[in-house]
DNA sequence: CATCTGTATTCCTGTATAGGCATATTGCAA
DNA sequence: TTGCAATATGCCTATACAGGAATACAGATG
């Protein structure tokens, strides 16, 4: 994957934010809806986006789609993927993010990326 | 700075080849043109536009403008910043650039950012 | 089969950029 | 002053998104 495609990928809030959060566990796109408070479009767009660029991995659950990091990453994507973590340390908005995503699996547990919504 | 504006900024090879410069030292708009071997039309407006975020400084020297990273530099620019660093230590091209720089540097010592050109 | 749910796609509009060419600008030197 | 060197800017065209609205699609379920 080419340094600036990562860039790329980065260079979006909601995006970020989605990354943000795919660091954490895998998700399907009805939790992203739920966390990231946007709407079905725009989070489903953004995916999309991601996907194209090899930068998030889909399978096929029931009815639901889960996205997750690839397992296979290169030493950039690693690296920046740890970087961006370590900065969304200290945002507000990253860290509203990681709350709602536990407060949403400790509700559906104990299987969260099976019967997700 | 904003996370996303960082990324905007890197988001182009061009720009990544020239924070890599600066990351190792201040240099005047042709120096990047030769050391990149691109236009200079390209080198101004890429460095315009990083300079329009705040990802560059400059200071006027005689004929030359000499373009340099900010001192103040927030905690997530300077992880993004030593990222970079990280992942252009194994891209080819990147590492030409800095052969380059090296090259040149010798050829102008030991004045290198004031009879720069 | 009919329908519902979760997700993707198409069409649209607005905005941002990339990069080239020509030209402007600024400071210095003769 | 005239001219040159270094750099910036305006104008142009092509391309890429972002985001909303409506719609399509696919799988599950009744």
């Amino acid at each position: 994957m080419e340094l600036t495609q990562i860039y790329e990928c980065f260079c979006d809030r909601t995006r970020l934010r989605i990354l943000h959060l795919l660091a954490e566990t895998p998700l399907c796109v009805c939790h992203f809806q739920e966390i990231l408070g946007e709407p079905q479009v725009k989070v489903s767009k953004h995916l999309a986006y991601l996907r194209s660029r090899g930068m998030v991995e889909t399978k096929q659950e029931k009815n639901w789609v889960i996205y997750s990091l690839p397992e296979q990453r290169g030493r950039e994507l690693e690296a920046n993927l740890k970087c961006l973590q370590d900065c969304a340390s200290g945002d507000p908005e990253f860290k509203r993010d990681l709350r709602a995503l536990t407060k949403l699996r400790r509700r559906d547990e104990p299987s969260v990326a099976i019967a997700c919504c």
